[in-house]
DNA sequence: ATATTGCATATTGGATCCAATCTACAATAA
DNA sequence: TTATTGTAGATTGGATCCAATATGCAATAT
């Protein structure tokens, strides 16, 4: 009986807030840098984009601050967060601390489907012509070798890290076209992951991280000057 | 002109909002243990408490969400987060491997002031008789250590996961009273500072929260049965 | 008795409204 | 001219109100 339902039935007491929905909208803008660093956000904007009122914007607005993408200054409002040269290296400290451990545990719980699927990321990443979708594929990429580390906590600081430099990433891949080092280091360590190498895909991780600091580093000087 | 003044001079356009008192007050009650895991919070009643409406209450509770010390479910309200055993191995992998980096770092930088600082911590929190207060001696204690390392995003991170389990460890301290093996290993990261030991200060540490590990998972298992 | 339904109350999410503060610019004074 | 002051509009923080949903219990049906 019901078998019809059942099939349909999804959990509609989780579904979405307004204020959830606003979150991930901002959080998108932020991190793909449509929203640029110091631009400030009007609530009532907001709102009226999502014809709702100010009071989802600002609870979506309170969470953003608490993970740093945004920077609110009481009566004045909230301010894209940007970054000086030290967070930026020490953002990458901690990357490079975390996500070769990560992807060590999980090239051990590794499935062929999960390998093929960042290898259908690692592609469409160097195939893709529109810039825009660049940031996103190669962020594909690396959750996806991440997913079955089995520690969801190590996972949420990784990913809020990443947030917060993701805007210079991709603005760095955009307009350098830096992509070719990437994709070579990407189809490494797919591969290691692919023979269930653990301390290769690690070590080529935190590789893979480093060069991804001294490219950025090196497109912002060049932007500076 | 204007000494006087100068002297007394503050950032008033920094001043706490409510929905800050509040985070600040629910996030105390929540690694004081005052609230427990599962207990679920009532806005009303929390608004009641600071004489305000629910609005700040709940931009407080979206942030403490945020920062995983509650539980938001759509027209249910907050719950304290409780932690399983794997989260709990999960957060201490994470402070086992961000700690010993700082202290690294802290102590390369470290002051007369700061060492003279943590040890006054370190004697409070060996003769202080209040057991209410040994958790957050302790906590002051590290914090103090892990202050110079000039590293605000690694502290950020170990501050929000030491929250997540701080209940854990203060219930562990206060019902077993099992403060003796800390109170030496404290002293040893503390020697090992004032000598400007880098390196056996981050191993000490590292030992230190692999000891309140096994102390903790002990008093679980045996809370458990 | 047990399971289901209906309803009153409690609680949350969001809209609307008001007060506090900020910002930009005009008016004034030196 | 240049610096200071005053003021109107913009913007935010918070209060109050309303609608949607949850919860507990009584009424009903089986």
């Amino acid at each position: 009986m019901y078998e019809g339902m059942k099939a349909r039935a999804i959990d509609l007491a989780r579904t979405a807030s307004s204020s959830d929905v606003i979150f991930d909208a901002l959080r998108d803008e932020i991190i793909s840098g449509n929203l640029q660093a110091g631009e400030s956000i009007r609530q009532e904007y907001i709102a009226k984009l999502f014809n709702v009122s100010r009071i989802p914007v600002r609870e979506a607005l309170k969470r953003l601050e608490a993970q740093g993408l945004v920077k609110n200054e009481r009566y004045k409002g909230a301010v894209v967060s940007s970054l000086s040269d030290d967070e930026i290296k020490e953002i990458y400290e901690v990357r490079m601390n975390l996500e070769p451990l990560v992807i060590r545990y999980s090239v051990e719980n590794m499935k062929p489907e999960t390998i093929a699927l960042a290898r259908e990321f690692c592609d469409r990443f160097s195939e893709e012509e529109d810039s825009a979708k660049w940031g996103e594929l190669n962020r594909n990429f690396h959750e996806t070798l991440y997913r079955e580390c089995n520690r969801p906590f190590h996972l949420k600081i990784i990913g809020e890290a990443i947030d917060r430099i993701d805007s210079y990433i991709r603005a760095q891949l955009v307009l350098t076209r830096g992509m070719g080092k990437a994709i070579t280091e990407h189809n490494g360590i797919l591969d290691a992951c692919e023979r269930g190498d653990a301390d290769l895909a690690a070590e080529l991780t935190r590789q893979h991280i480093a060069d991804s600091y001294t490219s950025l580093m090196n497109f912002l000087r060049k932007k500076g000057t």
